[in-house]
DNA sequence: TTGCGTGCAAAGGTTTTGCATGGCA
DNA sequence: TGCCATGCAAAACCTTTGCACGCAA
């Protein structure tokens, strides 16, 4: 299924943690600390090449708005149409939240009317804080 | 008016071409070969002080969100309070539209009330295709 | 004169590429 | 066997930092 190529070890490890990891967004560094304490570390470089891979297939998405630069990635439930809906990044814990309901079409349709643009929903991403990490602000 | 410090030859050069393409957002690399050009180079690392700075004054906006991890910085004209509305950024021509409008309102009221989710408007940017560019890709 | 601004060089961090080796099918 | 995956090293890329010099006020 996920993964057109060769099924190794290297990438069971990756995949396992992006779908353990399904709720949030994680980095290339994350997958390369994760799979260090478990004593199976896979070059960087093969976990860029993967993740790459992954993205091209529509496996993972990929979100370039990180503040120092880095990529983060996030498995993608089979069914989301991810291109067809807006997302919410929590800029605490990094969850991502699918916004796929009916206020999302009223807003593509609003920007598309009144303003005159055509919403490209692939990598564009809203940021914010979500229920769990205002609470632990207040806290 | 924009600029605490020092008014120097260099910063009245990046600052004359930010506010010319004040419509867009332009990287470090585009004010770099603009002055390149016009053979009054200003330092890089020069521009990237100065970027800094008018970021940090409100002077300019900074977007993090570039495809290849590339900053771009955009003018921002007085009065516009660019931390309360959404943008949508053209992946044609790099223009940005600011969502000044009611609708605006209703969507962080949405995500805040279905979604528990604090909409954070700085860093939050829509990609997409404005009308002119929509225009020539069609042609 | 004082402190901010500048340029150069070098470092920082993330991501990509070349090349030879190793492994899946 | 044939192609794909991997690891290493090095490069590419954008951005930041240290330090000495220069210039605005």
């Amino acid at each position: 299924m996920a993964g057109s190529g060769y099924a190794t070890a290297s990438r069971r490890r990756i995949l396992d943690f992006l779908k353990k990891n399904a709720n949030r967004a994680v980095t290339a560094a994350d997958i390369d600390s994760h799979l260090k304490e478990n004593d199976s570390e896979v070059n960087i470089t093969t976990i860029y090449r993967y993740l790459d891979k992954l993205a091209g297939e529509g496996t993972v998405m990929k979100y370039v708005a990180e503040k120092g630069g880095k990529a983060a990635y996030q498995y993608v439930e089979h069914g989301h149409r991810c291109e067809e809906h807006l997302h919410l990044k929590c800029v605490g814990c990094g969850r991502i939240i699918h916004l796929e309901c009916a206020f999302m079409d009223e807003i593509s349709s609003h920007i598309r009317e009144d303003h005159g643009f055509e919403l490209q929903c692939k990598n564009s991403v809203l940021y914010g804080t979500c229920k769990k990490c205002q609470k632990s602000i207040s806290q």
